[in-house]
DNA sequence: TATTATGCCATATTGATTTATGGATAAACT
DNA sequence: AGTTTATCCATAAATCAATATGGCATAATA
């Protein structure tokens, strides 16, 4: 990877910018007339181009152009294509469907989720039960979606057809939902039901 | 946007694998190659596309293809584009330089940084000083980088030639560090400087 | 000083790619 | 029953685009 002079590296910008955004490559003829340049000329920038190792092409076809990016830059745009946007969905009142495309406040970007898709989701913590575990008011969480849970875990509990954050305790014969606040009472004796478990917490500081 | 049938959506897919895996979008043969059909029966195939509005093409022009995206698709994609890796740097013994290369323990995604780039970068707490603000040891702070700050504010600060997390007391004549843990003492006497502001915190659950 | 790299032009040829036409069949729809 | 839609084929013409060649000037380099 060879430096390339300015004129060289605004050619190879040139080719990248027209690829993203016209969705394709542009011909020789192109690269000329954006430069004010002929296509012989255009030649011998491409070849320097590929000696340099910059640009790879494929012979004999029309808009055959490969950048070659940096291995930084590559890990980059891998990094970009595997994360994931994930629903953030506010906190409902009691009833109300939580997965409700009208509960969505907005979207998460998220790293790799080595599994497949909608299986994660965001939700904005509504109350100060779960303060004692550092889970403020405010503060969202990253979901996996399952249905079970190990003693410990956090867990986004249905109860009463409302959402809540809560510690599982699972180790008796019956499992409850703990509060981590000593204002709250742990719930012991309703039914609930497991939507997920929270495996990653954020919270924004008011940017002033 | 008509609904297409599966060989329209084949065809559609193929398009755009081909375009984003090779850089570059197939050619009528290319198409028919892949799926064994002929030129004449592409065309039929590219001509139903685009009237259900799939597809754009430019006329004359050799693998001009512009395939349609929703207003979601192109929702997600604008929000990955404009999406940011940062460092993340792991806490350092006093006296080492923070943002060296080889402190770089990765990268976290983070949404749109408005302003320019090399502005911010992600922090590993280590430590319990901070544990009254819901900040725990393990804990990932994402940092704009800025030399001033508000009463109130968290700030990381350099202190005695090592990095530490506080909130900034600036109210009176002198401005000082507070801990939030009753256990640490504020910091009043000692000269130091600020680094950045706490914009965002993380935290990971252990994924079992 | 000879050589190499850069940056430019012009022109002809070859090959790639699109476009235009016409025809055929089966299924779905009016 | 007639019409449209979805699939397919084959072939020729037009033109787009890449390739091949040769030549010129300047600055940097061996």
């Amino acid at each position: 990877m060879d430096k390339l002079t300015v004129k060289q590296q605004r050619i190879l910008n040139f080719i990248e910018k027209h690829r993203v955004k016209k969705t394709y490559p542009p011909t020789l003829k192109e690269i000329g007339d954006n430069f004010g340049i002929t296509i012989g000329t255009v030649q011998d920038h491409i070849y320097a181009l590929q000696k340099k190792g910059h640009l790879e092409r494929k012979k004999d076809i029309a808009r055959g152009f490969v950048v070659i990016k940096s291995e930084e830059e590559q890990y980059f745009d891998k990094m970009k294509a595997e994360a994931d946007l994930i629903p953030l969905y506010g906190n409902v009142a009691a009833g109300e469907p939580i997965f409700a495309n009208d509960n969505i406040q907005g979207y998460v970007t998220m790293e790799k989720s080595s599994k497949g898709h909608n299986i994660h989701f965001a939700l904005r913590i509504k109350g100060n039960s779960m303060i004692d575990s550092g889970i403020y008011d405010g503060d969202i969480v990253i979901v996996r979606k399952q249905d079970t849970a190990e003693d410990g875990e956090i867990v986004i509990a249905l109860l009463d057809d409302e959402a809540t954050v809560k510690t599982l305790r699972n180790k008796n014969i019956k499992a409850y939902l703990e509060a981590s606040n000593s204002k709250y009472k742990s719930i012991i004796n309703k039914p609930f039901q497991i939507i997920g478990k929270v495996i990653e917490l954020r919270r924004e500081y008011n940017v002033i």
